[in-house]
This record gives C-alpha cells, structure tokens and sequence, in this order.
DNA sequence: CATGGTACAGTTTTT
DNA sequence: CTGTACCATG
C-alpha cells in the first residue's frame, strides 16, 4: 500500500510514521519539509482519517495550494478535496464566518488589509485632536497589532501599568485610548483586520468552549506549517484545538525564522516541546538541495547565532564550486557585474534565466538590476513592490464591492463617498463621522436617516447623499440575486467609476482599463470555475471573503516562461534556485542600519542571510558595492560583517591587492561612461509589472484598439485568446461543451485551464462531473453541463 | 472642492 | 531620487 514511503530517508519516514501524540518535526533547509508534510497527511488517510477531520495550516495560499495538489496526486483529488488547508487567516475567517453569530459580527464581516487599518488608525487619531508626528499612524497601529498578537485586548491594555509606561515612555501615552476606539471602530464597521481573525477565532473559542470543542473534536489530526512563524496568538489557538487529543504535527526550521519583526515568535516552536511534554522530536538534517560547500558556507554562517536548535545540515550532493564573492566599484557596476555573470551561466553552461535569482534586502535595489538586466536583453521578472490589488482603481472598485456586501464599512465608504466626485468634500464627510461616533453607528446608518442623528448639512449636500445612499443600496439589493461577474459590471458602470477612467486616453487611463479588465476576467473566471464545479456560492459576497485574502504571489501568470527572478530574500523563503546572486552585502543595508544595535535583530538579519544562501543549488554568488546610490546622492559602503562569519574555506574572496587596482580602473571607467546617472531612463509603467499586454480580446470597455506595442522581452501573451467577457453563469446549459461520454483517459483542452487529462468521470446527465489533472493547474472538477473545453487526444 | 505647489521622510511584509 | 502628505490658491 504505502509504497512511498520508500522514497523517504529514515528521519523523514519516522516523522511520517508517528502519530501517536505531538511532534515537532525540525527541518533544515532543503531537507525535504514538504515532502514529509504531505506523505504525512497521505499516510493519515491511508491510516483511516477521513479527510475532512485533517486539519493542515500554512502561512500563503501558494503553499497550501501546492500541498494540496501534491497530495491529490497521491491520494487522489476525490479525497484531497475534503482536506482542511489554508493559511491560518483563511481558514479561520472561514470558521468565523460560520460562527459569526456568536462574537456579534455578520457573516459578511470585511477583512481591512493593512492600509485600510492604518487609514483608521490616522483617522482616529486626527479626531483625538493628537499629533500624528508624536503619534505616527505606522508605529500605532503596528503597536495595536502587537497587542493583538499576543492576545491584549483593549481593556487589558489599558489596565497594564507596564504598557503604559511603555506608551508614555515613547510619549504616546493615549495609544489605550486609540486602540480602544479602534477596536469599537471596526465592530461597528462589521469589519476584521488580519489580526482579529487570529484574536476573534482565540476569543470565540475562548468565551463558547462548546463551539470550541466542536472544532477540537472534528480536527482529529492538525498539522503546522513553518511553525518558526507563528505568533503567539495563532500558537495558542492551536493549543486550543489539540490541546485535548493531542494529535499534533509542527514543522519549521529556528534557523529560517525571518518575520520576527511581524510577531512570529520563534520561542514558539523553541518551547514547543515544553508545551507538549510528551511531543517526539524528529530532525530532518539532510539537504537534497544544495552542493557540499554551500550547506557547509551556510552551516557556519548560522553557527555563529546564540539561539537556535542545533543542529548539522549535510548535503551528500557533489562538493560544488565556492562561492564567489564580487566586490562593485559602484551599485551600478554590481548590476553589471551579476548581468555579465547571468549571460555566461546563461551561454556557457546552458542554465535557463529562470534559473537564476538575484535577491536583495530591500526592494529599493531592484532598479538598477531592472535597468541593466534591459539593456542586455536578459529577461526578468520581478517579485514584489506594489500588488495588483493595491493599485489606486482596482482599490475602488473592490471598494465598492465591498459596500454593497457590507455597507458599514467605514474605509470603503470613505474611499468611495466622493469617487467619482459627486460633490461630497471633507466638511460633509467630517460631520458624518462626528455624528457616527457620537451616536456609536457606522457612517452607513447615519447617511440613511441623517437628520436623526443630527447631522447639519443643507439642502444641496443632503440630495448628494441621499443619491450615493440610493446608489449603494441598490447595489446592497442585488448581491443575493446576480453573480459577482454580472453585479460586478454593472458597479463598475453605475458607480461612475467606468466613466471615469474612459474619458480620457491618458497611458496612465488605458492601463487602469487594462488592470480593471484583468480584475473582471479574475471574477469572470471565479464565477466561470464556481458553476463547472457545480459550487453555487459565486455571489459577490462569496467572490470578495475569497479575494481579501489573496495576494498578488497568488496569481502566478506566466511562472513557466524562463526568466531572472528578482525578489527580496523575505520573499524568496521556501524557493529554490540553481544560480542564486546575493547582492548588497554591504554594512547598513544587510545588516539594515537599525539591526546593527541589538543582538536579537543582528541575528535575524543574519538568519535572513542563511535563507538567502540555502536558496542556491549549483552556484552561489555574493557581492557588494563600494559606493551606492541612495536618495539621490552616492554613499561610500563597507562590506557586510556576515562576509566575515562564513567560514572563508567556502569563499572565493576578491584577492586584495588586485582589488585595489580594479577598482580604480573601473572606477575611472565608470565615471567616464555614466557622468550621468542612468543613461536610459526607464519608461514608467503604470501596468501591472508582469503583464505584458499583446491580448485584443474585447475590451469591456468598448474603446477599442487600444494600441500596444509589445513591450520588451514579453511574454507571448498565454494563450488567451479564447476568452471572451460573457454573462458567466447563462440561464440555459446551451453554449456547453457537446461532448457527452468523456471518459477516462482522455486529453482535453480547457478554455481557461488548459490541457489536461481526465482521471475520473462520475454522475450521469446534468451531474456528469469529471476530475481532470490539468497540466498548468493541477486538478479540478469540472461539471461537464457548463464546463467548455474541447477533446484533444 | 479640486488642483498644483512645496516639504519631508525613506527596511523587510507569507495574511 | 522617489512617493506621499499637507497647504495655499483658483
């Protein structure tokens, strides 16, 4: 039966064969975490566990997406499909929907992402009358998510001396005061920020065991992922799902612990065994990922940490060339020095440019590689900087979406009350929220009956009002009775909003109708995916309690086309490269400035580094600059203190006294050819980065041609090109394939998922339903009565 | 109430 | 050098 677990190394296989009470599974880098976690979850099932009393928690949708699909290709898409995984936010804002009767929230409670919370946070304190110099919006509301984090309600942090001393210290002696009305702001909004899934699912399991128990009682078997991340709060509420059966399994690795500065509390998963006193340790130390010399570059880089599990990662892989260090004259230089070094990897060793990573600290470092990597004709793609979903019109319309599912929420209601302009400026916006707050409503309740709570406006103010009130309620009406792709059209019309942005064919205009056409096909096909699976929670509502949790790592276009990736180390944890280049080894960049005092952040920087150097398989590459750019003006560098803490048996370091020489020949070179700062300027991009636009479909906004030149080094578009903007749920099954004895075995092509082959066909007639493992996305099932797709093989 | 000017600050960020 | 935030003006 369980043949695979021959492919497992002895630790791996004992971690998955244990299930007798807690683990605590330590995973070093590249030691195969994954893989132990879903061969785990396949042996559960093959033990007997039903699928749906497995509970599996990771920290993004892209590894519990991963996860699952890996699992359904051992076990099957028609057991997979049952599992509990997801993020911890996700899942438990699933539980709290269901439960959201019992803590005084609606079901369709908005999630605020970080900005609408700090947009509240400034907001309250603007109307406290306090400075928002002594009290900067950023450090409140990351304070009040601090609190969270541990769990600190309101009343309990205004009852503690020591945070207030704390608060006063720092001359914030009001933050209780800002918290508090923060908290009774968003539960008049019906709204969660991330931390209230985490503080509301502890609370409500905490204050109606009841409901507690029954989750406890339904996950027989809960599994953590990158159990180094986790907070206190979220430590906690897995105690309090386990804390009884016990059946516990936590992966993660101390030494890849990189978000401290968010609240992952790395003592969670150093006192786990503490907690769990009976709790198997299980060491996974052998790395299938990384030559001989980079774990062992790696291996004492991270010895020279205080804190941490000890332990010795080995690699059994050829020993591998040591790791270059380069060392730029300038920033600019490093650019070129990575670029030349990514062509010959590229045309004297054959290595494709997706396996190549250029990661840097700080997002800030990735021009001058964008700039460089262009004029060589290297492709890139870069990971990062602003998401799709934070950009100004797509904001706006999510906005509205976000009204019409809840209309208290105050932050949609601000940001849309005067957009489109329709006259309704701060003053009226001021008296709204004054009268709000007076009477403890949402601002929704009192532009509905305005002169009983006492707001004063005239008589031109009041109409205004009353025709945003009539316009948002008439989108309220129809959630429960449109689609979101048909309700989502028809806002972005009503609202104005597509006026708006087809007046004029500014570059700036067409690429907000090209973001908002990609944001309609992405509800398109949400509506689309949701009637083939026979799923009937495509409403607006349904679309939305999806889409807050998503982020833009989520939509992975074009991951197959080969190209340089450019990312952040944060955002290169869990990846994998052949070729990986480290740039910016410099002192006050990595280490940052502020790491540098305690020891504590010096070494998560240096942990950052470790992640950073474990991403590498073949080749490793270090390098810093002597001058940088930055804000505009050059600052001379010394070289990173973590150079010094690899062992240098590993490092091939840029002889000395060439070095000198180098540098003024460079240096003069350099000065020569760029006397001006960058020679090609880049031209803004106001698209999505990685959307290279050469699709003419039919624009939802009939305008037409809207001219592209296909930008450089682009994808060919996907293909595309059979999408069309259609009503997605049709009333008949009419325009539905023909096809009628799909059988196993068959190849189809999927208008929107591609190819793939059909592995299970059940049901008969209008129920025929069918599993296919599409090649690009894994598997899905597909309602054959509405799903479009042609037989190819 | 919208627009354009100046002033100012500037890590990392799975959700 | 950026992007944003606030104030003065039409």
């Amino acid at each position: 039966m369980a043949n695979y677990l021959d492919e497992l190394n002895e630790g791996q296989r004992a971690a998955v064969l244990y299930n007798d009470g807690p683990s605590l599974v330590i995973a070093g880098a590249g030691s195969g975490k994954t893989r132990v976690l879903t061969y785990k979850i396949a042996y559960l099932l093959d033990q007997g566990y039903k699928p749906w009393s497995i509970l599996a928690l990771t920290f993004t949708n892209k590894a519990a997406r991963e996860m699952k699909e890996r699992i359904a290709r051992q076990v099957g898409e028609n057991l997979a499909r049952y599992l509990w995984m997801g993020t911890f936010h996700s899942i438990f804002s699933r539980i709290l929907r269901a439960e959201a009767d019992a803590i005084g929230f609606s079901s369709n409670f908005t999630i605020y992402d970080a900005s609408d919370s700090k947009s509240l946070v400034k907001s309250i304190i603007r109307e406290m009358g306090l400075d928002d110099k002594t009290y900067k919006p950023g450090v409140v509301q990351s304070r009040i998510s601090q609190a969270k984090n541990h769990l600190i309600l309101p009343d309990a942090y205004a009852a503690s001396g020591e945070l207030y001393r704390a608060d006063a210290d720092a001359k914030m002696p009001q933050l209780r005061d800002i918290y508090l009305r923060y908290w009774e702001r968003c539960r008049q909004s019906d709204a969660m920020d991330f931390d209230d899934l985490l503080v509301y699912t502890y609370q409500l399991f905490k204050s109606h065991p009841e409901i507690c128990d029954k989750y406890a009682t339904h996950f027989e078997y809960v599994l953590v992922d990158e159990y180094q991340d986790t907070n206190y709060a979220q430590h906690c509420i897995v105690q309090l799902l386990t804390g009884k059966h016990r059946r516990v399994c936590v992966v993660g690795d101390d030494a890849q612990s990189i978000y401290s500065f968010r609240g992952a509390n790395i003592d969670n998963i150093l006192n786990f065994t503490n907690l769990y006193r009976e709790a198997r340790l299980f060491k996974l130390e052998q790395n299938y990922r990384s030559t001989q010399t980079i774990v062992k570059a790696a291996n004492s880089l991270i010895a020279k940490n205080r804190e941490q599990i000890r332990k010795e990662v080995f690699s059994e892989k050829e020993t591998g060339e040591p790791i270059t260090v380069f060392c730029a004259y300038s920033d600019l230089e490093e650019a070129e020095i990575v670029g030349n070094r990514i062509m010959q990897l590229h045309s004297r060793e054959h290595y494709g440019y997706s396996d190549c990573a250029i990661l840097y600290r700080t997002n800030a470092q990735s021009r001058v590689f964008e700039e460089t990597l262009r004029k060589k004709n290297i492709p890139y793609r870069i990971y990062g900087g602003l998401s799709f979903y934070q950009r100004k019109e797509i904001k706006d319309i999510i906005a509205y979406f976000r009204l019409a599912v809840n209309p208290n929420d105050e932050e949609a209601f601000k940001r849309v009350l005067n957009y489109p302009a329709r006259g309704i400026g701060d003053t009226t916006l001021n008296k709204l929220v004054d009268a709000a707050n007076r009477h403890k409503v949402s601002l929704w309740t009192v532009v509905n009956e305005p002169l009983a709570y006492g707001v004063d406006i005239n008589k031109g103010a009041h109409t205004k009002l009353q025709g945003f009130r009539a316009l948002i309620a008439g989108f309220v009406e129809a959630v429960p009775q449109k689609n979101a792709f048909e309700l989502g059209k028809e806002i972005v019309f009503q609202s104005g909003i597509g006026r708006e942005i087809t007046q004029d064919r500014s570059p700036e205009n067409l690429s907000r109708q090209e973001n908002v056409e990609e944001l309609m096909n992405g509800i398109h096909d949400f509506c689309a995916t949701r009637q083939e699976e026979g799923n009937t929670h495509w409403l607006l509502s349904d679309y939305l309690s999806e889409v807050s949790l998503l982020t833009d790592q989520d939509s992975d276009r074009d991951a197959d086309l080969p190209k340089v990736t450019l990312m952040t180390i944060h955002s290169a944890k869990g990846l994998e490269f052949r070729n990986v280049f480290v740039v910016g080894l410099e002192e006050n960049l990595f280490p940052g400035a502020s790491a540098a005092s305690s020891y504590k952040e010096l070494e998560e920087e240096r942990r950052l580094f470790y992640v950073a150097l474990t991403r590498a398989e073949d080749y490793c590459f270090l390098s810093y600059a002597k001058t940088r750019f930055k804000y505009g003006k050059s600052e001379f560098c010394t070289p990173s203190r973590f150079l010094k803490d690899i062992d240098s048996r590993y490092l091939n370091m840029p002889q000395e006294e060439m070095l000198a020489r180098q540098i003024e020949e460079r240096g003069e070179r350099f000065r020569r050819e760029n006397t001006q700062r960058p020679v090609v300027r880049m031209e803004r991009d106001y698209g999505y980065r990685e959307r290279m636009v050469t699709d003419n479909g039919p624009s939802m906004f009939d305008g037409g041609e809207i001219p592209q030149e296909p930008r450089r080094f682009v994808k060919p578009a996907p293909p595309r090109n059979l999408r069309k903007i259609t009503p997605a749920v049709s009333s008949s099954a009419g325009q539905a394939s023909s096809v009628q004895g799909l059988a196993v075995g068959q190849v189809i092509e999927h208008e929107r998922f591609g190819i793939g082959d059909v592995i299970n066909v059940e049901g008969t007639g209008d129920n025929c339903k069918a599993t296919v493992h599409f090649r690009n996305v894994g598997n899905k099932q597909l309602l054959l009565k509405f799903a479009r797709f042609k037989v190819i093989g």
